[in-house]
DNA sequence: TTTTTTTCATAACGCTGTTATGTCAGCTCG
DNA sequence: CGAGCTGACATAACAGCGTTATGAAAAAAA
C-alpha cells in the first residue's frame, strides 16, 4: 500500500533543488582556503559559513567533505592531463619526454596540496584516495608511455618495455617533487640544480647518449614557458605561488 | 623572602618523578597502534588507555602528542642509520651504491608511516617536521655521498659533483618507494620490476656502463639478506609486514 | 613528621565531522 | 489557487579530537 505510493510520486514530483551557486561556492573557497592556508584550513564549519550556509550544505551537496576534497581532487587530475596535452609532439621525442616531467612538476608546484593526496598518498580533511581512484588517476601516465615508445623506436632509448620506461621516469619526478615540496632540497643541491640533473640521467640510464641527452634537456627547458606554464587548465584550485620559483 | 626559600629547595629538593615504565610503555603502544592499525588510530585517550594512565601522562612525559610522535620520527632516522651503517665498503662502489638504495627501501617497508612523515612531508597526530628535524633527518645522505664519491674516484660515475649524485640516487629511490607504499604501482610495473630497473637506470645515468651496472645490481641483490634484512636495529617501532613483499 | 614539588586523574574547554530534527522552499497536480 | 510531497538546509546535538585547568596524590628532602 505505502510502497505503490511512493512509487507514484517518485515519478512525477521535483521537488527542491539544491542551489548550483552554493555548490560553486563551496568548491571555490574550499580551493581558495586550501591554497592561501593549507590542509588545516579545511573545515566543513569555516567552508559552509564562508559561503553563508551551514555545514549541510557540505553535505547534501557533496555527502560530506570527503566528497569536496574527492570533486577537488578529480579536478587536481583533470588539470595535470591538461598540462600534458599542451606538450607538444616533436621530431625530438625525448625532448617531449623531458618536457611531460616538466610539465608534471610544474602541475604539483602549482597545486601542491592537491597534488600531496593525488600521488603522495596523504589525506585531507579525512579523505584519501581509494585503490579505484589510484587507478584511475595513473591515466595521466599513458602519454608518457606512448612517448617511450616513440624514443624506443626513434633508437634514443634502448629497446624494451615502454610502460616501465614512463614508470622510471614517472617515479623519480615524483620523488623529487615531493621532496622539493616538502622543503628538503637545499642549496648547494636546490630542487633545480638536482631536477636539471636527473632529467639527463634518466634519459642517459635508459639509452641516450650523454650529448643527445643534454640538447634535449635544454631544448625542453625552452619550450617550458610556451607550451605548459602559459597553460591556464582553468580557474586555479590553487593560485600560483607568490614567489617566483624560477630565477 | 620567598626567593630565597626558592632557591634553596631547588637545590635539595628532589620530588616525584615521572614513572620511567609510563613513558616507554607510551611509546610502545603508539608504536604498535600506528604499525597495526595506521595513523588515525593514534590518539592521546587511546594511547592513554591502554597506558593505563590518563591523557596527562602523555603530556607530561612528551608535552603532547606531536612530542610522542617526534620522539618515534628520531628513532626511525636512527633506525636508517643503522641499516645504513651495515652496509659493506667492496671493492665495487657501484654495488655499495645499490645497496643502499636497498637499505632505504627496507627501513621504508618495515616502517612506512614513520617514513611519511620522516620523508614523506606527511602529519601525524598533528606533528609535523620542523625545518630543523627535515634537514637533521638528511644526515643519513652523508653515507651515500661518501659512496658516490668512491664511485666518481673509481671511474665508474662520471666526474661530478658527488653529493649531486648522491641527491639523484636519493630522490628517485624516495619517489619509488613512496609510490609504492600509496600503493600505485602494480603488475605489470609491480614495485619490484620498477625498482630493479630503476637502480640499473640511475647508475647507467651518472656515468656506468651498461653491462657492469647490471653487474652490480645483481651482486647488491645478492648481498640484501645479510647485510640489510638480517639487521635488527631495536625493537620494531612498526613490525614488519605480515605478507613477505619478497617473493 | 612537615613541606615542597611534580605527577597525573578528572573535568572541562574549544575544535572537528557528522547526524538528528524540524522548518522552509520548490515543484506538481487537482 | 491551495494542498501535498519531497528534498534542501538551519539549528542543535552527538561523539570524537588535543589540550588546559584544577586539585589530589605521590615522592623526595629536611
Amino acid at each position: 500500500m505505502k510502497k505503490i505510493t511512493v512509487l507514484c510520486h517518485t515519478v512525477k514530483v521535483s521537488p527542491r533543488r539544491s542551489n548550483p551557486q552554493t555548490r560553486s561556492a563551496l568548491v571555490d573557497i574550499a580551493a581558495r582556503l586550501l591554497s592561501d592556508e593549507g590542509p588545516q584550513a579545511l573545515s566543513a564549519r569555516r567552508v559552509a559559513a564562508e559561503a553563508g550556509s551551514s555545514t549541510m550544505a557540505v553535505y547534501t551537496n557533496f555527502g560530506g567533505m570527503s566528497g569536496l576534497v574527492h570533486d577537488m581532487v578529480y579536478e587536481g587530475f583533470a588539470r595535470l592531463e591538461t598540462y600534458f596535452s599542451h606538450v607538444g609532439r616533436t621530431a625530438d621525442p625525448v625532448a617531449d619526454m623531458v618536457l611531460f616531467g616538466r610539465a608534471y612538476r610544474h602541475n604539483a608546484l602549482t597545486n601542491p596540496h592537491l597534488y600531496a593526496v593525488m600521488f603522495g598518498g596523504a589525506s585531507l580533511a579525512g579523505f584519501s584516495l581509494t585503490a579505484e581512484d589510484r587507478q584511475y588517476g595513473r591515466y595521466t601516465l599513458t602519454n608518457v608511455v606512448e612517448c617511450a615508445t616513440r624514443c624506443i623506436e626513434a633508437g634514443r632509448f634502448r629497446t624494451g618495455d615502454a610502460e616501465l620506461v614512463a614508470h622510471q621516469m614517472w617515479t623519480a619526478i615524483h620523488g623529487l617533487v615531493t621532496l622539493e615540496l616538502g622543503h628538503y632540497l637545499i642549496d648547494p643541491c636546490n630542487a633545480d640544480v638536482v631536477f636539471e640533473a636527473q632529467l639527463t640521467g634518466l634519459v642517459v640510464g635508459v639509452g641516450d647518449t650523454l650529448e643527445a641527452a643534454t640538447r634535449s634537456v635544454k631544448a625542453s627547458r625552452r619550450r617550458l614557458k610556451k607550451e605548459v606554464q602559459s597553460t591556464r587548465p582553468g580557474p586555479s584550485v590553487e593560485e600560483e605561488p607568490a614567489s617566483a620559483r624560477r630565477s
